[in-house]
DNA sequence: AACCCGTCCAACCGCGAGACC
DNA sequence: CGGTCTCGCGGTTGGACGGGT
């Protein structure tokens, strides 16, 4: 390990781009891809060294990025996820489609932790500052990778109170599974998380992650403004990963229970290894699902309205028991995406496809859900896939989780 | 006009992790 | 199995900019 190679060259450029450099990357990369990226800079003509080339393209240059103010959704979502990611930029850039993690990084330092503090919110631990401020001299300086902010929310929920960091919460576990009492404790809290990360991925209609294509925006809101609730939920996994050390029908259940509204119920595998394609990844309703392996599985069309949703088979489910409320949960999701930018929207669209989606995407939806899917690791579009890789958000996340859990 | 100061943001730096040899 | 390379992440820095004096 050691210092990047390329820090110990001489005669490179530092600092700003010009306007020529920038040409030259995007010039460059649109047409070859990135490739390596200590390559580019030679390639490209470029006295950069290619980790700052890669800075460059990701928090400027990329085509999908969103330029602009945050909005007040993308501040609410951020500090939302905060609340449960901690510092893990790259994942929150992750939720919110077209902001790269520096971008948050820095509306977080400058705007948000002011924000909350005038509020009486302390923003590393998203208590009241009334709760911490005793405790403000035990916060570890920055710089500590190993404490403070980073990695604060796997073992404990934020607060004490779910609710208050996650109003809409209503934890759904106990009515779910027949545990004993030990075990509920565990598992109220990990339905917590993984109730939220469903949520939070569902809770933006231009649920994209910033830097990849291999997840695409399984949202229509934007082409059917009268959609109901359930075809605004995309929900994302990543499809190269799984949910080791859980149990994968629990897990499933409960993912998808909290991702689907109770009017959008239809039955799916447990072994969600449907993928996004170009074809598909704009079809109102169709979500992105991969939870697992298993191999006795069939996804079957769905009737539900408006466009229809897929959810694993449940034997339990929380819907059925009448004990969580959907519509509660999504009321404020559901104004937030009404609200959200149409214009990315389209953009995303436009950007994939090269149209807008037309309404034979429903029937191609219908044929996909009938089990026609096709497993494809990167979808082609036009080439852009080839240098945008995947983010491991989810495999990652799910890990920790659970590697959390486990502990507890 | 000149200076100071605070804010914002692009870019850099250092490190961990994984791939590869 | 250890060394090297590459990528990606999060923390930090420094310059541009704007407002106040």
């Amino acid at each position: 390990m050691g210092r990047h190679s390329c820090c110990y060259k001489q005669k490179l450029r530092k600092g700003l781009w010009s306007p020529e450099e920038d040409e030259k990357l995007l010039k460059h990369i649109t047409k070859y891809g990135h490739g390596c990226w200590s390559s580019v800079p030679k390639l490209a003509g470029l006295q950069r060294c290619g980790k700052s080339c890669r800075l460059r393209w990701i928090n400027y240059l990329r085509p999908d990025l969103k330029r602009g103010s945050f909005s007040q959704q993308e501040e609410d979502l951020i500090i939302e996820l905060h609340a449960v990611l901690g510092n893990r930029w790259s994942q929150i850039a992750a939720q919110l489609p077209g902001r790269t993690d520096n971008e948050i990084k820095n509306l977080w330092n400058s705007c948000i932790k002011k924000k909350l503090k005038q509020r009486g919110i302390d923003p590393n631990t998203h208590k009241p500052l009334s709760e911490t401020q005793g405790r403000e001299d035990k916060v570890p300086a920055s710089g500590d990778k190993t404490a403070g902010s980073s990695e604060p929310k796997l073992l404990a929920p934020p607060s004490g109170n779910l609710n208050s960091v996650v109003p809409e919460f209503a934890p759904p576990a106990m009515s779910m599974v027949d545990r004993s009492n030990s075990e509920n404790l565990v598992a109220s809290t990990k339905d917590f998380f993984l109730y939220r990360f469903a949520a939070s991925h569902e809770s933006s209609s231009s649920c994209q992650p910033a830097n990849s294509m291999d997840y695409l925006p399984l949202r229509n809101s934007t082409y059917s403004p009268s959609s109901s609730m359930d075809q605004n939920l995309p929900l994302w996994f990543n499809q190269n990963s799984r949910l080791p050390d859980m149990n994968p029908e629990l897990t499933c259940n409960m993912m998808m229970t909290a991702a689907l509204p109770s009017g959008s119920r239809s039955t799916a595998s447990a072994s969600m290894g449907l993928k996004p394609t170009a074809d598909n990844s704009s079809l109102p309703g169709f979500r992105y699902l991969e939870a697992g392996n298993s191999s006795n599985n069939s996804a079957s069309s769905g009737n539900s309205t408006g466009g229809g949703g897929i959810e694993l088979q449940s034997n339990n489910s929380i819907y059925e028991s009448g004990i969580f409320q959907w519509s509660d949960l999504v009321s404020n999701r559901q104004a937030e995406i009404q609200l959200g930018g149409e214009p990315e929207d389209l953009k995303w669209s436009e950007y994939l496809n090269g149209t807008i989606p037309s309404s034979t995407d429903l029937q191609n939806q219908t044929q996909l859900l009938n089990g026609a899917v096709k497993e494809e690791n990167q979808f082609p579009v036009d080439g852009l896939s080839s240098w945008l890789q995947p983010p491991e958000v989810f495999g990652k996340d799910f890990q920790r989780i659970s590697t959390a859990f486990k502990q507890i």
